[in-house]
DNA sequence: TGCGGAAGTG
DNA sequence: CACTTCCGCA
């Protein structure tokens, strides 16, 4: 079935790109000693999905500040950093909790990362060993679209670290050697072996316990498929063939859809296990047969996703983000025209493709513009934006107008991209993107909402969806960007067959900004007062963010991590690939011996 | 404790 | 770019 289609440029197999190769980041690090047993005493999965606490602050700070051969980092310094990824919106604060943080893994983050094991917390002995072979590593999406479209060349963050899980499994944390013991530690230490018990401990790795595989599952089942993919992507990159699954396991499942293949679903449809007890800590995972099953194909198709590096996407419209699963298809389309196109492609039932956008973060201002602005403070009233040299453009800015009393406007200036990535970045907009049109939007409210998950069985799902947000494809870039691929996508080359939908429209932007406005109307309702207070970033966006903020943090969880899928491209496909990058990510890993 | 601006670094 | 460093505010 599908799998073999699906190629990807070749820069997103090159190593530089791998995240590993790139200095490590914060939280790919904070990742990392996640999965491994022996930190366990000083950062641990605990309570909802993503969220870790930090037990022993200075240690976690030493341990990066080795990585990192930055001796002199400290937990001040380390949560400044971790502070900046509120932003970008890999994590967020547990409100409450000390030390406690939660990544923002509903959706798509775990694109490349399928593995992470979050949460095993709970039910599970917090050591869980996360399984040996899912490396956790992978990259986020950083990209911007601009980088996007640049990226014709190639790409530069992309990676993954993933291949590597093998030797992961070893563990290399943290590496450069400063002395602390804990290096060497972490070495050994884990090992996974503890033991523990059959099965679980295989999936458990993998994935949270909660996770909705079957979100994911169901994604790729769906549809015929398969194809979608296969918009050929214009760019110039030479697909490589996406790897075939690597992974020893469990075997690739042909179960999946093909569509999807690739796809996992961004979102999960529902909230991971149904039950979710309380939101604390507490939840249980229950383990059945079925779930190891998900897992385990949510491993394999993780095998196939792991390589891929976010970027890799972004020049294919083809991919897909699954979208919760709704029987209907319609939607997807609905959304937006295609611009890319792509997406959709999904053929599958699934509807709703979007697309996501890489990029983190959503504007958070610009820091220098600050300096033109420099009338930090106070520009805020008047202040209108102006200038943003840049860029600038303003385009529309909105709602600049209206700036609100204390909004901070940093800078709308990149517009174009801004924009995007804003919106992306709302989360919940994905639905936006997705579609959402009509109905409900509340979905994004649901989505958060505590425990709501709505169970949906089998594949309802329809509302909700669509989570977060945070990654995003690429979509359209703003401007009408969607240089090449979008073009492309539609031209799909031979593959044509998937998509019914056509590609070909520009899509999200549009609802984008609607969505936008729901939020922000609707939150801003609510929280009012609030959110302007903090600043809002460029226009109405804020407001949405900061709904999420609030709702995600407890409710979000639910969604786990979506994995996103991906259709893929053409057919190129080669294999080639997959040794080699294993090859290549392996040596990537963590170590840095010599800082 | 946590937040976030600002400047600086490679 | 992704932090690191420093710092004032809460």
């Amino acid at each position: 079935f599908k799998m073999p289609g699906f190629a990807f440029p070749e820069w997103a197999y090159k190593p530089e790109s791998s995240p590993g190769s790139r200095q490590i980041q914060l939280w790919h690090f904070i990742l990392e000693l996640l999965r491994k047993e022996e930190y366990h005493e000083v950062i641990a999965w605990q309570g909802d999905y993503g969220e870790f606490v930090i037990k022993d602050p200075d240690e976690v700070a030493r341990l990066w500040g080795a990585r990192k051969c930055k001796p002199q980092m400290n937990y001040d310094k380390l949560s400044r950093a971790l502070r900046y990824y509120y932003n970008k919106r890999i994590l967020h604060k547990t409100k409450g909790k000390r030390f406690t943080y939660k990544f923002n893994f509903n959706k798509l983050v775990l694109v490349n990362y399928p593995f992470i094991d979050m949460g095993s917390g709970r039910g599970v002995p917090q050591s869980a060993p996360p399984v040996p072979s899912g490396g956790t590593h992978f990259r986020f999406p950083p990209s911007t679209p601009s980088d996007v479209l640049s990226s014709s060349e190639e790409l530069r963050s992309p990676g993954m670290y993933s291949a590597v899980s093998r030797r992961m499994a070893r563990g290399s944390v943290s590496d450069c050697s400063d002395g602390t013991s804990t290096n060497s530690e972490l070495e050994e230490a884990g090992a996974e072996e503890r033991g523990g018990g059959g099965p679980d401990r295989a999936y458990r790795g993998l994935l949270p316990p909660r996770l909705p595989h079957d979100s994911l599952f169901r994604v790729f089942g769906g549809g015929p498929g398969g194809l979608a993919r296969p918009t050929p992507r214009v760019h110039p990159d030479p697909l490589s063939p996406f790897p075939v699954s690597p992974l020893p396991g469990p075997g690739l499942l042909p179960p999946l859809s093909p569509a999807m293949s690739m796809t996992p679903t961004p979102h999960l449809p529902f909230p991971p296990s149904p039950s979710l007890p309380s939101p604390l800590m507490g939840s249980h995972f229950s383990f059945n047969a079925e779930d190891m099953n998900h897992y385990l194909q949510a491993h394999n198709q993780s095998v196939y996703n792991y390589h891929l590096s976010p970027r890799a996407f972004l020049p294919y419209p083809n991919i897909i983000v699954p979208q919760p699963h709704r029987p209907t298809p319609d939607k997807p389309s609905l959304l937006h025209g295609p611009p890319l196109g792509l997406s959709h492609s999904l053929g599958q039932p699934i509807g709703a493709t979007d697309e996501f956008k890489f990029k983190l973060q959503p504007p958070p201002l610009g820091r220098k513009h600050r300096e033109t602005g420099s009338t930090p403070t106070a520009s805020s009233s008047s202040s209108s934006l102006s200038g943003f040299s840049g860029s600038s453009q303003n385009l529309s800015t909105p709602s600049l107008s209206a700036v609100p009393p204390k909004i901070k406007v940093e800078r709308i200036s990149d517009v174009e991209s801004d924009e995007e990535v804003e919106v992306t970045d709302i989360s919940e907009e994905d639905d936006d993107m997705n579609h959402h049109d009509d109905r409900e939007d509340d979905d994004e409210g649901d989505i958060f909402t505590p425990l709501t998950p709505p169970p949906p069985p089998a594949n309802g799902m329809a509302e909700d969806d669509d989570d977060e947000d945070v990654f995003k494809t690429p979509a359209t870039p703003p401007t009408g960007t969607m240089p090449f691929p979008l073009l492309n996508l539609k031209a799909e080359p031979g593959q044509g067959n998937s998509a019914p939908i056509s590609p070909g429209g520009t899509r999200c932007i549009p609802l984008k900004l609607r969505f936008k406005r729901r939020w922000s109307e609707d939150q801003k309702t609510e929280r009012d007062g609030e959110a302007e207070d903090k600043k809002v970033r460029a226009d109405g966006e804020e407001a949405m963010e900061e709904d999420q903020r609030g709702t995600e943090e407890e409710s979000m969880p639910a969604r786990g991590a979506v994995i996103l899928g991906l259709t893929l491209p053409p057919p190129p496909v080669q294999r080639r690939g997959s040794s080699e990058l294993q090859r290549a990510t392996a040596q990537l890993s963590l170590e840095n011996p010599t800082c």
